[in-house]
DNA sequence: CGGTATCCCTCCCGATACTG
DNA sequence: CAGTATCGGGAGGGATACCG
């Protein structure tokens, strides 16, 4: 506020923070995915987060975006060099997650689920 | 939203996220440090949002909270060892902004920079 | 399929004043 | 010194409907 300069945490977590980003990303980090495929992995997020996300690691290089443009419109998306850099962190950060919740009892969701057919 | 559980990798930046919270682990990484003085270094917060996010880091165990009753009273805060465990982490994520910052001539702010006189 | 548009609301955060 | 208390604003996010 005081300086005309930004802290290099603060500007990380400008980037890769929020409420999706980091799911995003980690989506991503070994597969090429469609938006709606996106959208069912990133469970719970709706069009317009999931859109403003990408939109926002587009412009900041960490995401690349690229339109097939056939009958059926098709949108694939993928992480940049510069965030495939930041793949290892994310996962320490997360096994140092999974380390924490399992200390505290908090029931860890598997990655990889396939969205419940319970009503909710 | 659907699920039970709660992925990793959100859990981890529910805990570390938000505004501050980074800063402050990055604050006292190395060294014990007194209310004041996180106050006068994590420049621009104000005491609510410290207290806040100090007690938040508390609850979730990753800051230690002492108080020395003296006469004028004394309050330390340090990190617990969970918490150090993330140093590695920041650390490198710290790195990675920087270099993103200087492709971009983002002007990056020293971390140990003292407050500058400047009027705001 | 891959998004926009719109409305609404909550929570995070800021500023300032005050206290033990 | 180390915080509370109070009020208020604004950005981020949620739900739903619609479009090319």
């Amino acid at each position: 506020m005081i300086n005309e300069g930004i802290c290099s945490v603060d500007y990380a977590f400008q980037r890769i923070g929020g409420k999706y980003k980091g799911r995003i990303i980690w989506a991503l980090k070994d597969k090429v995915m469609r938006y709606g495929e996106l959208k069912r992995y990133v469970q719970g997020i709706t069009p317009k987060m999931l859109t403003q996300a990408l939109r926002e690691l587009e412009e900041d290089g960490l995401v690349q975006r690229t339109v097939y443009p056939e009958v059926l419109p098709r949108v694939e998306y993928l992480l940049t060099g510069e965030a495939k850099e930041l793949i290892p962190f994310i996962e320490l950060l997360s096994c140092w997650a999974e380390k924490q919740m399992q200390k505290r009892g908090i029931p860890s969701m598997v990655q990889h689920a396939r969205p419940m057919k319970k009503a909710m």
